[in-house]
RNA sequence: GGCCGAGUGGCGGAAUGGCAGACGCGCCGGUUUCAAAAACCGGUUCUCGCAAGGGAGUGCGGGUUCGACUCCCGCCUCGGCCACCA
């Protein structure tokens, strides 16, 4: 009786082996080439579904596989626990956010283990430890030195529900990103990081992400959103006031027929004081005060607008326009104003029909002419200018500039480039954050705490409700109450606390060396393991996550305090995993638990089933049943060795060479080798291990086949090495059969079977003959031919020159390991 | 509206411009069993045919090529992200 498949004795026993053996402790060194591999972390919000795992298995294999490709891999893991979901749960259930937290960590740490997915856990981190969260207000410190932080009273997103201030970025359509409750504006002292000042560097330094998916990279860059163009000043008819306005054509400038201002524009009330339409506008524009994040709701709201009854002159011709306010006009972008040009903007025309306002064509398209008359949409493309005084006839592309050099001329305009980006929020009147470093002194205004009383602890409430926009930590007297570093006197602290965005910002470098407690992280750590190498995570921290952690890299960098300028050298963002149609979640009730799966088929089954669901970048579909397919595998694999195990394990070493070997062993072992160059590719050049999982499982039909025909030492190699192919994917299943062949420590300890050796001493391949792309033959030819001794050989071949009949040969093409096809007359 | 992706069996999905549908699920048939499950063996794009074999076939329409799921042009559909950003 054949001995079972027993995965439960077998993963955790060599779960506790990789542990004991430190196998995934490194250490610097200088014989290897270094891999920082880094999974992005979690939030620890308590149990892991198999749609988490997704990302932790790829990693993991990723790190086994370059583990035996000679790398020095440094693969860590830690919590980013501060936040308002720890929070939020604590003020449920009612037990402290940190013991929650710890809670947390516990159950996740040890179903990281349990998948059989290693870190170094000597490293491990959590953002709301007080060694940890003393160097996040390190580096806020910092970014006050450099004059990136900044307090000012602003409107902030305010969610009524959390009952804290969100960053733009936590916005979504009006509503707000965690919990869903509406967004409202609210005016207060707040924190924010210059961002703004990196735009232009954040979008420049694109260019270095080579590795990056496309799709993240041009994500970042509409999200910094550079617009070049042209400022215009437009005179009051009083004469003196001027109303600024922000446009992408100057080339229409010429075309202008009125003009909107946003209703929260500061001009507006000075505009119409006392005139007649004073109290319609004033309410128009209290009626149409932006919102949350967005005006109104997610929809596109229907364009409205009010004649101010003033009118303004257009520079460059003189035209007096009229000025309206309207709610399709953005306070927030460009200056608050609108020139607007109907003929060539589809809003501005919607705007001018509804309210029927004069259409002026400036460009017309190549070939025709426009008339205002008759258009029945905007024409925003680039044509030949018109009716623009002396710059008929130009090419609007080159009207651009020649427009915006007149109005630089003629002291109207300058040439400005705008952003999308707004400076970063920083702050948050919560508790459960990292306390902001600073202290309001009367005297001294604004003034940071030094370096040397870092941490500032958050100290420990029972009561941590947030009160009418103040953080809980405002009523602690005990925190507040502090004195002055520079001048000693009583002064209060700051008492906001740090966006949990911050913490995430620049755990990369912590992991680097997180037992330093004098500094943040040891420079030559650093050095020796930024940037990292592969990043890992989720799409959704495409834009913030990702853009804060390089603008918090880039400022690093210009202080001195880094050695690199960008944080992450490649990145891969994993697809999300599907169940019944929906994104995996508990609130969806849909989750999968792995320790389910870990139970019923084993570890290493959860893996092979999470890599081979579909492409690692592509959403997938969880199907229950689909898991079986991988847990047969392993089966059926340990099985077959199991017929063999007595012979392989006495069996010496293969050593070649390959003459005298029967057809079925090369056979057996050209499928090998076609596997292990399979599994190589699939994994060096795209992550798809998908892919070489199923041409594992073919070799496990040939293997199977012909296995019994071969000599023992054949079939102790063809079993090794099925191990260690095996090894990133299945990793427990890999070192049982790896020991039970004889091999020797562990298997990651073994270098990752390459194929190009292998394949060189392969006698012969089967080629396909076509003739004209159509009729079909066989030959044989050496494993190693070139493009050109193929077709060399095609012409002499018998197979060849049967299936050619004697027509002439007008081509031969040859594609080496597959066909030959040639074209005949 | 803008910018990306993607359309292949019953399903998830394979295919450097070269045997379309690998691999897995499901399903059908068989072996085994008192029976069922499990396991094992075989089959499984559609269509005509008892069969051998034939025909069609990768969203639709064109094109390039000896040869197109793959490349080019034009549509259609679906998904994602951003969106009255001037």
């Amino acid at each position: 009786m054949a001995e079972e498949y027993n995965f439960r004795e077998i993963e955790p026993k060599w779960q506790a082996n990789w542990q004991e053996n430190g196998l995934f402790e490194v250490r610097q060194d200088p014989t290897r080439p270094k891999l920082y591999c880094l999974n992005m972390f979690p939030y620890p919000s308590g149990v892991l579904h198999v749609g988490h795992g997704r990302n932790y298995i790829l990693g993991d294999a990723v790190v086994r596989y370059k583990k035996m490709k000679g790398y020095n891999v440094l693969a860590p893991m830690g919590w980013d626990a501060f936040g308002l979901p720890a929070e939020n749960a604590a003020i449920k259930f009612g037990i402290p956010p940190a013991k929650w937290v710890a809670d947390n960590v516990a159950n996740m740490k040890r179903q990281f283990t349990s998948q059989g997915i290693m870190f170094d856990w000597r490293r491990e981190i959590n953002t709301s430890d007080p060694n940890y969260y003393r160097w996040t207000q390190w580096v806020f410190l910092k970014m006050f030195e450099a004059g990136l932080a900044y307090k000012a009273n602003a409107p902030v997103n305010w969610c009524t529900s959390c009952a804290a201030a969100l960053a733009n970025e936590e916005v979504v359509d009006g509503t707000c990103e965690r919990c869903g409750s509406p967004v409202i504006q609210k005016q207060l002292d707040q924190w924010f990081f210059r961002i703004t000042k990196y735009a232009q560097h954040l979008l420049d330094d694109t260019e270095l992400l080579k590795e990056w998916p496309e799709k993240i990279v041009t994500m970042q860059r509409n999200w910094i959103g550079r617009s070049d163009g042209a400022e215009v000043d437009f005179r009051l008819d009083d004469g003196a006031t001027i109303v600024r306005c922000f446009t992408t054509r100057p080339d229409t400038l010429f075309g202008v027929t009125f003009f909107s201002l946003a209703p929260e524009h500061p001009l507006i009330p000075s505009i119409v004081r006392g005139t007649d339409l004073e109290q319609a506008v004033l309410r128009f524009c209290d009626a149409n005060r932006k919102v949350g994040g967005a005006r109104g709701s997610d929809q596109q709201y229907e364009k409205e607008g009010i004649f101010t009854g003033r009118y303004l002159i257009n520079p460059v011709n003189g035209d007096r326009i009229p000025l309206w306010v309207a709610n399709y006009a953005l306070m927030e972008y460009g200056s608050g104003g609108v020139m607007a040009v109907p003929a060539h903007d589809q809003r501005d025309f919607l705007f001018a029909k509804k309210y029927s306002l004069p259409i002026k064509v400036v460009i017309n398209p190549p070939g025709t002419d426009l008339d205002a008359d008759k258009m029945t949409e905007a024409y925003p493309d680039p044509g030949t200018q018109t009716d623009s005084g002396e710059f008929d006839g130009m090419p609007s592309e080159d009207a651009k500039k020649a427009i915006t050099e007149h109005l630089i001329r003629i002291g109207a305009g300058r040439g400005v480039v705008k952003y999308r980006i707004r400076d970063w929020l920083i702050s948050r009147q919560r508790y459960w954050g990292a306390p902001i470093p600073m202290i309001l002194c009367d005297k001294c205004g604004v003034t940071p705490i030094p370096e040397s009383d870092l941490p500032v602890l958050l100290p420990s409430l029972h009561e941590f409700k947030t009160k009418g926009g103040r953080s809980p930590l405002a009523d602690h007297s005990e925190f507040v109450s502090t004195k002055c570093p520079k001048c000693g006197s009583p002064a209060r602290r700051e008492t906001d606390t740090i966006a949990q965005w911050l913490c995430s910002c620049w755990y990369f470098l912590r992991f680097t060396s997180p037992w330093e407690k004098g500094q943040p992280f040891n420079r030559a750590d650093e050095k020796y393991w930024m940037p990292v190498d592969q990043y890992i995570g989720g799409a959704e921290h495409a834009v913030l996550h990702l853009l804060y952690s390089r603008f918090i890299v880039k400022a690093l960098y210009d202080l001195g305090l880094v050695s690199v300028k960008e944080p992450f050298k490649a990145l891969f963002t994993q697809g999300t995993i599907i169940k019944d149609g929906m994104k995996m979640s508990k609130s969806l009730g849909n989750v999968v638990s792995p320790d389910d799966i870990v139970s019923q088929y084993g570890a290493d089954t959860l893996r092979l089933y999470t890599l081979f669901i579909g492409p690692p970048e592509k959403p997938a579909e969880w199907t229950d049943e689909s898991v079986q397919g991988c847990f047969k595998f392993l089966r059926r694999l340990w099985e077959i060795f199991g017929e063999h195990e007595a012979v392989v394990r006495t069996a010496r070493t293969f050593a070649g060479p390959s003459t005298g070997l029967t057809a079925d062993e090369v056979n057996l072992r050209r499928a090998l080798h076609k596997a292990a160059k399979k599994v190589n590719f699939d994994i060096e050049d795209s992550f798809h291990f998908n892919t070489a999982i199923a041409s594992l499982m073919e070799l496990l039909h040939i293997v199977k086949e012909l296995a019994p025909k071969a000599r023992p030492e054949i079939r102790k190699e063809v079993f090794a090495t099925f191990a260690r192919l095996m090894a990133p994917m299945a990793p427990h299943f890999a070192e049982e059969i790896w020991a039970r062949t004889g091999g020797s420590g562990s298997v990651f300890t073994q270098a990752f079977p390459s194929w190009d050796e292998a394949v060189a001493e392969d006698p012969e391949l089967e080629i396909v003959v076509q003739i004209n792309g159509k009729l079909r033959g066989r030959i044989l030819l050496p494993v190693g031919s070139t493009k050109e001794s193929l077709e060399r050989e095609a012409v002499s071949n018998e197979t060849c020159i049967r299936l050619v009949e004697g027509r002439q040969i007008r081509k031969i093409i040859a594609i080496p390991d597959r066909l030959i096809n040639i074209v005949v007359g």
